[in-house]
DNA sequence: TCAAATTAATTAGCATAGCTAACTATATTC
DNA sequence: GAATATAGTTAGCTATGCTAATTAATTTGA
């Protein structure tokens, strides 16, 4: 059933796919991406609020790295979340070098509100679509997840 | 066959698939992004020159249309373009104020590397997958193309 | 007809986000 | 304890996004 070949070449379907996937994500995301405008945070500080919010505090390298950035591009994302109150950092009691960032409540709260506006705004659109179509829609995020958690 | 109803609220299933493919769009685009290194190209350059090459020369207001930014943003991603002769630009004879943008042969070029780097290595990774969940993908691709077509 | 309004694009100036290179401070290793 | 490695910051560059104001051309309408 599962294709173990990972080097075989990729098929014109597959290539049908990857192209098609690639162009309704840059796209979904343009159109997704005007929602942020009133929460007054860059995308990238509230992705990476979204980490310290989903997976628990962090440390500024972890984080660069969840977030696939260098970090000194973390480190004024970090600053800039610092600045309006939405993290707080604490140093390491072992290692001095090393920070504990973690979100405040306003950010917690802000990120949900974020996260919502965008999710619904989404929802709203999906909502002209037929229930088989959400269903479909929802078993190939499903894929995709997997496909994120097991890439390289 | 196609609900019509779009002031109805998301259902619960519809704002799952709005937050999932959220989400599985972020991950794929940070993850595919990093193939655009070597284009010596920034992603909104690329973008516009796509909207050049497939759907032909275009005002820079409708560009700016098509990519969903602000005139200003388009003139300078214009000027970079030009710079890099990736991009012809010539005045409509019957309107000063409006110019011609096309992509030249070079511009083409380029486009076409770079866009088959980015797929390619995303089709490899679905590779992974079966050609069953390849298809599924396939299909979805289908539907948010057609939403994204109806935007509004 | 010609002054006012509109439209297309640019310029100036600001913010965010990405990078590399070079630095500081702390830990680790030999 | 000196050399090396690691965590994070600073400086400086580029690219992209915005709004406000400007320039130039076209259209409107009194």
């Amino acid at each position: 059933m599962t294709k173990v070949k990972l080097d075989e070449p990729a098929t014109t379907e597959t290539i049908e796919a990857a192209d098609r996937l690639h162009s309704a994500a840059i796209h979904l995301l343009r159109r997704v991406r005007k929602q942020d405008t009133a929460s007054a945070i860059g995308p990238a500080q509230l992705s990476a609020l979204s980490v310290l919010v989903f997976a628990g505090p962090q440390t500024l390298g972890s984080l660069a790295t969840a977030e696939q950035i260098k970090p000194p591009t973390m480190s004024r994302i970090i600053a800039a979340l610092k600045r309006g109150r939405l993290i707080e950092i604490t140093r390491d009691a072992h290692d001095a070098r090393r920070m504990h960032i973690r979100a405040t409540a306003r950010g917690a709260r802000l990120l949900q509100q974020a996260r919502r506006r965008r999710i619904e705004y989404l929802a709203t659109h999906l909502d002209s679509l037929t229930s088989a179509e959400v269903t479909h829609l929802n078993a190939a995020a499903e894929i995709l997840e997997k496909l994120l958690r097991n890439w390289r």
